[in-house]
DNA sequence: CATGAAAGGTTACAGATGTAGCCTGTTGTA
DNA sequence: TACAACAGGCTACATCTGTAACCTTTCATG
């Protein structure tokens, strides 16, 4: 019955944000992402939105509203993980992968991340 | 000197096929992507606007323009994984691999070959 | 040669997104 | 108690994106 959910760039900071901090203040948002430099309006547009697209819901219980994410972020990185691997390699994980590998822009603790990774995963 | 190139899905598509198909018209384009149902109007709108953000140029050398990419799809490719990576894993490579190798939802096919590629970069 | 099919150019229009202001009511604190 | 600060709600507006129509010119083919 949920039907798509799509988190723009900008509503996914906010997300991330309630997904470590679930029912949170809009108080408690705009300080934390302060350092975006966002105004206070910029941020009540996101929730509002993220509120419209039921990916975040609203506790009236307490004094202040209390907002907390409706969808996991497993879950939308699943799903943002799905469509990028479509959209850019074709759905294959294994250009994706090489393409990873092979890129030298990745730092030097990623790589090793992934080949520790993969060594690993090579074992299980 | 050249800014953020940012191709939208349906213009993926059109690069996908200009990379593989370089020096095209439009009417090759209209032809190889029919099966999106996209209308002529369509097509020849998403060409216009790669060619206004610079990731198409037009040879005119000929009787008919043809189009070429300006940008490499390994070029392409690698900025949208990373801009992916940041937005969804924090950057981090390990965590989308971990989520890869985790996601019950990839076909039986694509583990194998992730598998298959794993084993042979832990050998190399 | 006339006509139809496309090319190339221009315009349109709704929805999504980034970014933000205004207004009104509430509340903590001087 | 009066006022500043902020919540919540509403409005705004430019850009990007998906999708397409219309117009004019050109070219091939009957």
């Amino acid at each position: 019955m949920k039907h798509e959910i799509n988190i723009s760039e900008s509503e996914w900071t906010v997300m991330e944000y309630l997904w470590d901090n679930p029912l949170v203040t809009i108080t408690d948002i705009r300080k934390a992402l302060s350092p975006t430099g966002w105004s206070d309006s910029t941020i009540k547009t996101l929730v509002r939105r993220l509120v419209s697209k039921n990916a975040v819901a609203i506790n009236d219980e307490a004094a202040a509203f209390r907002y907390y994410p409706l969808i996991s972020q497993q879950e939308c990185r699943l799903k943002e993980t799905k469509s990028f691997l479509d959209r850019v390699y074709e759905g294959s994980v294994s250009m994706l992968v090489t393409n990873l590998a092979a890129d030298s822009d990745l730092t030097k603790k990623e790589t090793e991340e992934l080949m520790a990774l993969i060594e690993k995963m090579g074992k299980g």
